[in-house]
Formats: structure tokens, sequence, C-alpha cells
DNA sequence: CTGAATCCGCCGTGATACTG
DNA sequence: CAGTATCACGGCGGATTCAG
């Protein structure tokens, strides 16, 4: 995975784009990681089995429709970012544990909250998707 | 925009695709809302007007690197979430006022939530980046 | 069993041009 | 000035395959 994410940090190239965001705004940067489709949900899963580990396969089970590459890539990703720690076992059956980082653990505060506004008012959302439909 | 469940709902197979997660996880589908570049950026913007209104030029300032294409296709998919209110005042130049609904302006408070996670760990996440990549 | 690499389809994004 | 339509491009995500 690039971690190098998409806006090229190439100046001069393009000097009204997505760059001036990177000092600025932050959150940006932010929803690079946790905006994708997996990694809020491994942040979750994780962070309730905090501050014990999880191994590959139970990751697996625990977020239902990710694929393989998906898991091995998005893990990647966050222990890149410093959010999760990886704890290699040398065994014949290799086996490797995952566990949130102090940093990745204060992130489950905020996803907490998305969470709740989601659970909450998505419903609304659905409803005026709903009626912007059918009108 | 959306509405497109790309998932395929495979009949013998036991649940193992992302359709699971709309019922059950709707951060999913807030996430396909706000994940986006420009979502988070013009809740802020139209947040710190409410409840007052703003045009769309005066939208596209407050969001220097929004291209007029993706300004106006995320105005119309927040209008279509019922998160933003959409007033055209029928002039000569024809001009139109956006602003933040009341079930838009909730999610400025979890947007806020993150926006402080953001600001406060970035750096640390950079940080954890730098050294992963000198290593 | 972990996980990395490859091929490929889809979608988000931007540039451009056109309508009112 | 507001908004839409079209095209081209790049990256994400999935299935598969290969390595350790």
């Amino acid at each position: 995975m690039d971690e190098q994410e998409g806006t090229s940090p190439v100046p001069g190239e393009r000097g009204v784009t997505g760059d001036l965001f990177s000092p600025a705004c932050p959150t940006r940067e932010l929803l690079d990681r946790i905006g994708d489709r997996w990694t809020s949900m491994l942040v979750k899963v994780l962070a309730e089995a905090y501050p014990g580990e999880c191994g590959f396969a139970e990751l697996r089970r625990a977020a239902p429709g990710i694929s393989h590459k998906m898991l091995s890539q998005t893990l990647r990703g966050l222990t890149f970012d410093g959010l999760v720690h990886r704890r290699v076992e040398p065994a014949v059956p290799p086996r490797t544990w995952y566990s949130l980082t102090a940093l990745g653990h204060t992130l489950e505060g905020p996803l907490a909250q998305v969470r709740a506004w989601a659970e909450a008012n998505m419903p609304a959302v659905r409803e005026a998707r709903r009626r912007a439909t059918a009108e």
C-alpha cells in the first residue's frame, strides 16, 4: 500500500489542489486512513479486545466480508501509522498477533462518537434518501 | 451516486458478503458519505455559518482546491441525504443558497471530535510513518 | 496459516465544454 | 454564475496465485 497517499508531494505541479490542506487540515489525512472500507471496523474490533491481541484469522472472522488481501493491507497501513502493534510468533504454523497501540486506542473515542451518530441518525438519512428518490 | 450494493448476494454461501453490514453497521454507510475528500470540510464550513446560508461561489472559496464538479456533486449528495438545505433564488444571475439542516448540524459534533483527534494526534502518526519509512 | 504480488473492474476525481 | 454531461485517468478493492 503506498503510504504516500493521493495528493502528490510534488510542488509546482498544481498549486491549487488539496496540497494546501495537509498543514491546515489534518482531518484530511485522518480520513485518508479511516475513510476506507475497513479501518474503522478493525479499530473497533481491536479496541474491544484492548489491551489483548487478535490473530489474523480471528480478525477475519470478526470482520465478515473482508478479503484476505484487504485485511493484510489494512493492518499493514495501521501498523505503518503506529496505530497497531504487530507481534510475530515464529512457529511452524506462523501466527501473527495484532493489538492496538496506546495511540490507536485514543482513536476509538472519536470513532465511537461517529458510530453513535450513525446509529442514531442514519435512519433519518435513509428516510431523507427515500423521500428524495420518491419525488 | 450511491445505492449500488456492489457486493454480490450469494445465496448458497453463508453471509460472508458486506451486505450484513448495512443493518449491523450504519457506520459503514456514514463513512460512504463523510469518507470522501470534501464532505467533512463542507459540513464544517456550513456549520460555522449555521444557521446562515452560503452561496456556491462562497463555498468554493471556503474549500480551496475543490473543483466545480465536485462541489456540485458533493452538495447534491448532502442534499439528497437531508443534511443540507438548498434554496434557489430565481434571479437573472441565478443564485443558490446552501445551509445545514438540523440533522446536518448534529453531524458537526462527531465531526469536530474527529478533527480534534486529527489535529492532536496526526503529528504522532506522521512521526510513526517517518520511523517506519526510515528503517 | 500468514502475507505478498499480480490482474482487473469499478468508482472517485478533475478538465473541459455546454445549457440556462 | 449555477449546474450538468462527457471523457480520461488513477487508485481502491476483490479474486486469484505464489511464497514462506
